[in-house]
DNA sequence: CGACTTTGACCGGCGC
DNA sequence: GCGCCGGTCAAAGTCG
């Protein structure tokens, strides 16, 4: 029997959304059920992040759109020695930046499925050299497009240091974490 | 040859 | 106004 787990904010946590890896244990484990079976040892894991870095227009071709798009972004904080985890999504990398007081260089990541504008960052910590944080950006429009038998090849990533499964299913659709 | 990665340039926001 | 920084573009290169 599978248990199910869905990543959520700590009621008491602090006021605000995390805005760095650090503040990701405000974040609690629920099953099914809404119970809060709590793993303190989970080495993934969620958070819903806010959209306010997202407001502003970026990149060349803003200069003639102008517009603002605000969407919600998702975090995950996963250890594993593999930078890219295979979500069942193909992406298309566009662009690589050193980011400041970290030595590891940020990656984004744009789904190439037609008119489906999701992106994704990938950075490794400075802090614990074997997390990798994944901010996902958007809502995919389409289903996964990778057939399931390829989840063979996420479990063998994720069996490096996780103790249990992800199914690449991409949030906010599905945030389930199988064990 | 198409799909993808690499990488330097460019752009806008923000703090000083 | 200026410089820094994060995010994006796009040409060139790589790969299967």
């Amino acid at each position: 029997m599978e248990n199910h787990w869905l990543l959520l904010k700590n009621s008491s946590a602090s006021s605000g959304l995390p805005n760095s890896p650090s503040k990701i244990s405000n974040y609690l484990a629920i099953d099914e059920n809404m119970n809060v079976p709590l793993r303190s040892n989970m080495d993934t894991q969620m958070m819903i992040l806010d959209d306010k870095s997202n407001s502003k227009c970026k990149g060349k071709s803003s200069k003639t759109t102008g517009k603002k798009i605000t969407r919600q972004r998702y975090a995950f904080q996963t250890r594993s020695r593999v930078d890219i985890l295979d979500d069942g999504y193909r992406w298309r990398k566009y662009g690589q930046k050193a980011v400041k007081n970290n030595k590891f260089p940020r990656s984004y990541y744009r789904c190439t499925h037609q008119g489906c504008n999701v992106k994704k960052q990938v950075q490794r910590l400075t802090e614990d050299e074997e997390i990798v944080l994944t901010t996902y950006e958007g809502i995919h429009s389409h289903p996964i497009e990778k057939p399931p038998d390829s989840f063979e090849s996420i479990l063998k990533q994720m069996h490096i240091d996780t103790p249990f499964d992800y199914f690449g299913v991409h949030p906010p659709v599905c945030r389930y974490f199988t064990m």
